[in-house]
DNA sequence: GTCCAGGCTTTCC
DNA sequence: GGAAAGCCTGGA
């Protein structure tokens, strides 16, 4: 973690940043808004910007920013005051681990919007990437504001609750493509804007707690709640279990088809409070090799 | 209280 | 035609 700070006219360089691959951290599943230019740069919104991020050799080139929005923004979204190189030798002791890190070893796991984070994983309950990517921007593009053009494109924001909460479900279903998750969305928004449920407080609670809380939101159970947790709250003792880590942890471990519960047990004792890093490794692992699916 | 089958929208392979 | 970053409901 010896990487230094350089500041240039509208752009950030990280200079010898080793824990770090655009690639990696925009397409180990963690979020959904990343969009891949020509150049393999990627381009998104957050905290009302719009920002590219760009490996060119050794280093890290964040465009279309500045000093004061990568200290107030972008370090916290991109977790960079984490020593993720320590982290990587502690999971290497594992086998399985250390090959999957090989695979994903620029992964780093962003610090997400609560509420975009939250009803991005609503939609992705029996879905699949392509098509909870299209729900997302079609969302933004609708209800979202305009926040800028790069390169050509258009960035919208993700919208807040009490927008989400005036929506139409069938509008959601016929327009957005949400399908049957529409109900989850409206009213999910409606008791978070209602304070129902209060995001903000998830921040100081223990995960389990945190997690009770986020489980009374409809369609969100156990694995949509701890991508919630450990992608925008910074739990990341979490450790969802979707069906390809369901399949790389039978593959690799259990030899045989073993209930999520009894997976989630195992990976918490096996991992502890780097679960999370851990299902982030082997996710990225097992979809990159096709691991356990049926061809 | 736990466990499990069936249903859910639509797209992608 | 089966599967898809699952969840909810109702019944045993």
């Amino acid at each position: 973690m010896d990487y230094t700070i350089v500041e240039e006219h509208n752009r950030i360089i990280l200079k010898n940043m080793e824990d770090f691959e655009p690639k990696h951290i925009f397409e180990c599943g963690q979020a959904f808004r990343w969009y891949v230019e020509e150049d393999g740069s990627y381009t998104a919104v957050h905290g009302g910007r719009v920002v590219n991020v760009k490996r060119q050799g050794q280093h890290i080139i964040f465009s279309n920013t500045n000093k004061e929005d990568f200290e107030n923004i972008w370090f916290d979204y991109f977790d960079l005051g984490r020593d993720y190189s320590k982290i990587k030798q502690t999971l290497s002791k594992d086998p399985v681990l250390r090959e999957a890190i090989k695979f994903g070893k620029g992964i780093r796991i962003l610090n997400q919007e609560p509420f975009e984070t939250t009803i991005s994983f609503i939609i992705s309950a029996n879905n699949q990437i392509p098509r909870i990517k299209r729900s997302i921007d079609l969302i933004s593009k609708g209800f979202g504001d305009y926040i800028g053009k790069f390169r050509d494109r258009v960035y919208y924001s993700f919208p807040p609750a009490h927008v989400l909460a005036q929506a139409d479900e069938e509008d959601l279903k016929e327009s957005y493509k949400v399908g049957f998750r529409a109900k989850y969305i409206v009213e999910s928004s409606k008791m978070i804007n209602e304070g129902r449920v209060d995001l903000n407080s998830l921040y100081e609670l223990p995960t389990d707690k945190a997690q009770e809380v986020l489980m009374t939101l409809p369609g969100v159970g156990p694995k949509v709640s701890n991508c919630i947790l450990l992608f925008s709250f910074k739990k990341v003792d979490a450790f969802p279990v979707d069906v390809w880590v369901k399949r790389v942890m039978e593959y690799f471990y259990f030899k045989k088809d073993t209930k999520v519960d009894i997976i989630s047990k195992f990976a918490y004792e096996k991992f502890g409070p780097l679960s999370g890093f851990a299902q982030q490794y082997l996710f990225y692992y097992a979809r990159e090799l096709g691991i356990g699916k049926k061809k």
